[in-house]
DNA sequence: CATGAATGAGAGTTCATTCAT
DNA sequence: TATGAATGAACTCTCATTCAT
């Protein structure tokens, strides 16, 4: 990601030049659009806006996407994009149950951060026709399915307290979720000391044993 | 909530009569609105889905609010009312930050199980203009000021481990806000289900030195 | 079709008071859509033509129809309708299959120049989306279908000479239907003298027993 | 037009070769436009849709023809070419009114199922700006003219029975016309049947003679 | 009061045509 | 020469809102 940014410096300039990569171009537009999907709802964002940020007109888009949903649909495929990374490497990387959480809390927080993976949480899904509609949806629910794993694992190891997963992962996801909605990519906070406190905050619920009283619990189990 | 409903049992029985409270007629417009700006979203409900599902006409929407706004933003006030009267008594009536904040989260997830408290949440603020924006804005502000007083308060009284307050309040109150994003009122879940599994879900890691909590609960259940 | 023109006498004056009968501003805008689509072709036929001619604005046509291929096909049903009702008298009342044709030219040539007839023959079928292509389609082979029933009938009764009923039921229509594409309403040639005239020289050819005519003649020319 | 066929054997082809006749590309053109413009008419027909079949790019089109209706009225201009032929060969070549009816109506059933042909009375002279569209009508009426005299040579010289020969002229043009409306280059009847079987069906109708009928009439007119 | 009818503003999309390379 | 990119104008359709009854 920050690559990507060295790659094409701003938006506005990849098409300064006519003749430059469909690619680049393909990228300004969605990384414009999807800023403005995020100020300002993809349903008030018009084509005109797009174009109008990128100083080019309206039909100049349909070179590049067929329609405007096409557009919202590549920004929510690009998010998903970088969920998915983040979940494979933790999958076969970490150890125990209650790191992979904290990892997956950790990736899960940055990806909230940037602005493709705000707009898988944060877009409305109501926007999308069915087909794409389901395929977020699906998608979702794979990413739901994940995070309970990695704490079914834990309680399977015995480094996460016994816990409904349901709602565990519910709690969590949920504020993670929530980062999208708060975060400003030029507020105080950066997106780093989020991803730390959050994976901090959270899995102290889950940890099993701190001090006495998970203890207990564990040796109840035995 | 459940008065409301004995009062007018059904929004649209609401028009049936001709006489009847210009005050029931806004409130079973209030409702149907809520629930469809919350199936399709604001932007993507017309005064004429409103107007259909009462059984009424377009125009007559109009004798009762000034414009589409006016219905979003009364539908707005309702749900703080709904957030508002549970701060007042939490503030109130607990004891420790510790038994507030599990006090707040409780009642919280029961707000965000109600119609008109998942609006506050979910609904987006960009179909506000401006001078109501700040109104929802400046009030979730005043709510996260309040959690996280709680937590300060919990710190202060020894209930609650010391902490970042804003980042907690922040992962606290994405675990609750979000719940409004994926509960279905007939779902699997109900909304004390909920309730209960969050408080105890979320406070496990703030509570200072678990040992004495956890021992309790675990000599509860042998 | 005279009647109406008295219930509507001018479309332009249906929508002149803003309570009259949807029915007969329906009529109105078929009638004009009618007019335009044959001047100028659906394709190049905006709605706005439609409602300039009107004197109404654009949105109003979206009262009365859901949309302009909705118009489109409405024309279609009209004119289909003109020619189906002729078909059915027809079979009903005439005797030899010969008088049948005759009575076929006669009343088609009629409706071809009558705009919604003109329409189901001039009008584009492109233009219409997959079901309601189908549905004219349909038609269309129906009442070729009728005539090549008629022409059989007279070769069977003896009224008409043995032919390829194909080829000849193509050539009648084929006469027929051309018929839309130059008459005129104010033009010379009103529509009466055009049905009766197509009628003797089309059947003409059909007449069974052509052998003492040819004779005589050219006993004439002797 | 078979020995078209073999100058340039497929329009995809014509664009193969670098170098290759101008003139062979612009007939390509032409061809794969006739085409369209048959299938899906002029007005849906995008240039983008020409050049994709041709396997160009769209404004490599513009080095052929200035715009899209100069393509448009080449295609009227050569299928008026195949009729003009065919008529001068007539009128000089034939010999009674009847035999150049006859003639006519033969060359003509077959240009009709030429694309070029075809063009010329199925496309919409709306799609002409007014000077090409004066062009095309004087043409048209010159034909009507045409087949008018030969009528009347028939009249005059007692082939053909007396008759109103603009009516004849409309229902012999009529059918043939509207062979162009369903004739299909790949089906069931080949242009040398219709054709021929046109021929004879139409002119029985105008043959002097056949028993009593004409007799009377005949005798009435004198 | 309540309503059917009408509107104005704006949305997405298409396409013939023309730059600029 | 030939092309990818870009545009302006037009079109269909939607919708919050307001007349006029």
């Amino acid at each position: 990601m920050p690559k990507d940014a060295s790659v094409s410096p701003s938006p506005r300039k990849a098409f300064a030049d006519r003749r430059r990569d469909v690619a680049t171009k393909r990228e300004a537009v969605l990384k414009t659009a999807a800023q403005l999907f995020l100020e300002k709802s993809y349903g008030r964002t018009s084509m005109n806006d797009v174009a109008d940020r990128l100083n080019i007109t309206k039909p100049a888009l349909y070179h590049y996407f067929d329609n405007k949903e096409d557009i919202l649909i590549e920004c929510y495929r690009l998010g998903v994009g970088l969920i998915e990374e983040t979940l494979n490497e933790i999958a076969d990387h970490c150890g125990t149950g209650l790191q992979k959480v904290e990892a997956f809390i950790y990736s899960y927080a940055t990806v909230m951060t940037l602005n493709f993976g705000r707009c898988v949480m944060r877009l409305d899904e109501g926007d999308l026709t069915s087909g794409a509609r389901t395929e977020v949806r699906n998608y979702k629910r794979k990413i739901d399915r994940r995070l309970r794993g990695f704490i079914q694992e834990g309680i399977d190891d015995g480094s996460i307290a016994p816990c409904d997963t349901k709602i565990a992962a519910f709690a969590i996801a949920g504020a993670l979720n929530w980062i999208c909605m708060w975060y400003e990519p030029d507020g105080a906070l950066s997106s780093e000391e989020i991803a730390a406190q959050f994976a901090r905050t959270l899995t102290q619920g889950l940890v099993a044993g701190k001090r006495g009283g998970r203890l207990r619990i564990v040796s109840k189990q035995e």
